[in-house]
DNA sequence: TCTATATTTCGTCCAACAACGAAATGAATA
DNA sequence: TATTCATTTCGTTGTTGGACGAAATATAGA
């Protein structure tokens, strides 16, 4: 999903359908892992794919991610709701 | 450890200090999967990375996990037990 | 300051997985 | 044929991990 496009917590659980909590973890691991990095943005952190990896196999991992999953239904379908969404529909009431 | 050479069961059960049910269970479901294939050999079954995996992704994994995980010093060492091991002075007594 | 919203932290619960031993199967050989 | 060794199957157990809600923290704006 991310690489679709930078997120924050709230556009994500609205995508996947987990709890805030689950999402912020999941994000925590990858981002101590050296996959994303965040910034603050006020109210919200967005989330990216860290765009200057220390470690080369990280860079080799997400490449080879997108070839593996690039097809599956279910990536598909993520994917095409990550670029229809609105962080400002979405989250924001 | 298919990588450096192909296995029999108790060839790894004696590297990974497994039961040989174990292993016998993780070499099923990657064969399931199409990451190795088996040939037997009398009272021995050998498991060897699948030469012409249908689906491409396999072989990029493979390719990839090599790159991820060669430098690691488990992966080091392991592959060194294998390539010292003999089956003939390992599993036969 | 008070409120609303986003996020994180924490503790708990449940499901999935890894490993095991015992028993069954298969194959070579005494 | 009986025995031995390699392997597989099956059922059980303990551990890990994922998901959750509640409470704490952070920030923007009324």
């Amino acid at each position: 999903m991310l690489q679709t496009k930078p997120l924050c917590v709230c556009e994500i659980t609205n995508v996947l359908r987990l709890a805030a909590s689950t999402v912020s973890q999941h994000l925590k691991i990858l981002k101590e892992a050296g996959f994303i990095i965040e910034e603050k943005d006020g109210k919200w952190v967005n989330y990216l794919i860290n765009p200057r990896p220390g470690d080369p196999r990280i860079s080799s991992f997400l490449t080879s991610l997108d070839f593996w999953i690039a097809e599956e239904a279910l990536i598909i379908s993520d994917k095409k709701k990550v670029m229809e969404s609105d962080r400002n529909i979405i989250c924001a009431k």
